[in-house]
DNA sequence: GCAATGGATGTCAACGTTGACATGTGTCGA
DNA sequence: TCGACACATGTCAACGTTGACATCCATTGC
């Protein structure tokens, strides 16, 4: 690994004869300077590149850091993506910095991304927690005043301030749309079971079912991770006998490969519903109706504990429920098809 | 703001009654330690909830750090997440850490964040240049070893090692496509004016009207950098008199704009092709015709060059430019509505 | 029996920065 | 004219960790 050797307060203050402090005076705009000499200061700055080392600042002040940290499960999936970038907008718009890792959806990775970020001593922190990890390790940061946040999922081993959307509530609005046009047969394609909002969504699922009277078909319930396993997944739910005539896919991922696949198969017969909206939803054959959900009002939320922590606040954790929204477009109204 | 008090290897050594010295040769599997010492030191370690204060540790040990700095215009473009997604698969393999932050698509803004990331003395440093920012700054950070490779879009002010798709040709294989269906009215929608990759597009673009002999028309062309700005370019482009027959929307985001602007006019007559690639693409109606991007790849390659220069190669600044396809899928294949 | 060896631990200083406090210099009001 | 005061800068130590080197003790070999 080369080494990289920067200019250091020394450096620069070697170079305009003075002191390290008075380059740090300068840097931070503390404490009286001579116009003349902040202007040799800054000159040398420009002129060596220099650039205050945070970490050794922080090692001297301790914990008044900057940056705020995010682990999310994938960087790719656009709704985690809508939601950091509201986040980061809350968060800068405090002065502070976001930055961002993916822990891939395994508990490995969160936590070591976790650790990470507590090595580097970031000022706050907000996790997406990834199937079947464990955070009763955060425990002692939380208790010794570190703002933690937890996004979309609800932590396990430990209550902290969290911010869902409603989503068993949400998945009962969606699956009752489709009963109410007359399907009894509904499938369920969700992401890995241990998640906290497959298993949320999945209870609104069977709330539906049960208030309506139809009974539960376990072999109705499917896993779909990525578009291609989901596109299998409802492959197999709308062929065979007795299959469903409808689909409720419990997020984007889910519900983008149930359109693929309904398509593929030229099934433009069989009812959907996604969770989460999709920006194409309005132009899909048919257009795909959602129970939408607010990513940038997550992100807000989510922004507001952060902040009433890093202000001080020692009341007891809070659970945001934002809520979603059936936006109705066509695909959910499909009727079964006649019975033969 | 909260001060959040954390354990130090000099609290755990008390605690044990050793050195912070002999903790540090446990934590960091130094030097011999005792059996029993080492399990007595684990065990302070866990009940005192230590964790290494990575920012001291840098400060002593320099610059030797495992994570390496990202910077990307738009956490909620899908495509900069899958290639971010891609950029930590290989970098974590390495051992490293990716971290991300988000632009914004401005030259302040990412010039803020690269200077938190150099002043958290990242190993290596990533950027997705934004429009208008200017990159000289980084000529001493790279002049003194620092690993830097811009991606997606080449920097302004300073050569470095690049990634960049083909963009020129993926656009010109996209609009020539289009011209060899009989259009001779091509719009083009693009994202703003002063980025990259909107220009190399835009290079294709003529260079595929110029080939067929078209005369180029300003009134053509359009910018749109969210959905929406991007429909309502294409409801002007293919209005009134002497109207575009078909559009080059020039990014993922562009594309997605024009589908929704021609759906929303009902106007499937228009011929459509995009440049990046959409989940979605095969079953709108029509099917997208597209030039596809790879962004794995693109991931891939940024980390291959960045693996040469954390490995010391100090060769010259080399730009690595992948390949698009063009993926024929009908929206592009429309032939221009006859003449009245 | 004693030096050489090596394991287990300690001591000290340094990384780059800044808080607390000290020093020196010039200005101003009484 | 002199003390008070504000300004400009310096000195020193400390943040938490680790590299270099020292020390102590128990084996080991001859």
């Amino acid at each position: 690994m080369p080494k990289v050797r920067r200019a250091t307060m020394t450096d620069v203050a070697r170079e305009v004869g003075v002191t390290a402090k008075t380059v740090s005076r300068v840097v931070n705009d503390d404490g009286p300077v001579a116009r003349e000499t902040r202007e040799r200061v800054l000159e040398a700055i420009g002129r060596l590149g220099f650039q205050p080392n945070l970490m050794a600042r922080n090692t001297r002040v301790g914990a008044r850091d900057s940056t705020v940290g995010l682990v999310i499960p994938d960087m790719g999936n656009p709704f985690f993506g809508t939601v950091a970038g509201s986040l980061e907008n809350e968060v800068r718009a405090r002065g502070l910095t976001l930055i961002v890792g993916s822990s891939d959806e395994t508990a490995e990775r969160e936590s070591a991304l976790i650790s990470t970020l507590l090595a580097r001593r970031v000022t706050a922190l907000i996790v997406v927690p990834s199937a079947g990890s464990d955070h009763s390790h955060l425990r002692a940061e939380r208790a010794a005043g570190l703002p933690l946040v937890f996004l979309d999922r609800l932590a396990s081993g430990l209550t902290a301030d969290s911010v869902v959307s409603s989503n068993r509530e949400g998945a009962r609005t969606g699956v009752a749309h489709m009963i109410a046009h007359g399907h009894r047969r509904i499938a369920f394609v969700g992401d890995l079971p241990a998640l906290h909002t497959r298993r949320e969504r999945f209870l609104g699922y069977r709330d539906a079912l049960a208030a309506a009277g139809i009974g539960f078909d376990r072999t109705l319930v499917e896993t779909g991770h990525d578009h291609e396993t989901a596109a299998a997944a409802v492959t197999r739910l709308v062929g065979g006998e007795d299959p469903a005539t409808a689909v409720f896919a419990a997020n984007n991922v889910a519900a983008t490969g149930a359109i693929l696949g309904l398509a593929r198969l030229g099934r433009g017969d069989v009812a959907l519903v996604g969770f989460d909206d999709l920006p194409l939803a309005e132009v899909l054959k048919p257009a795909l109706t959602v129970v939408a959900q607010d990513p940038a009002a997550i992100g807000r939320a989510a922004a507001g504990l952060l902040k009433g922590r890093l202000d001080g606040e020692r009341s007891r954790a809070r659970t945001v429920v934002v809520p979603t929204r059936l936006i109705v477009r066509g695909s959910g109204e499909i009727p079964p098809a006649a019975v033969p």
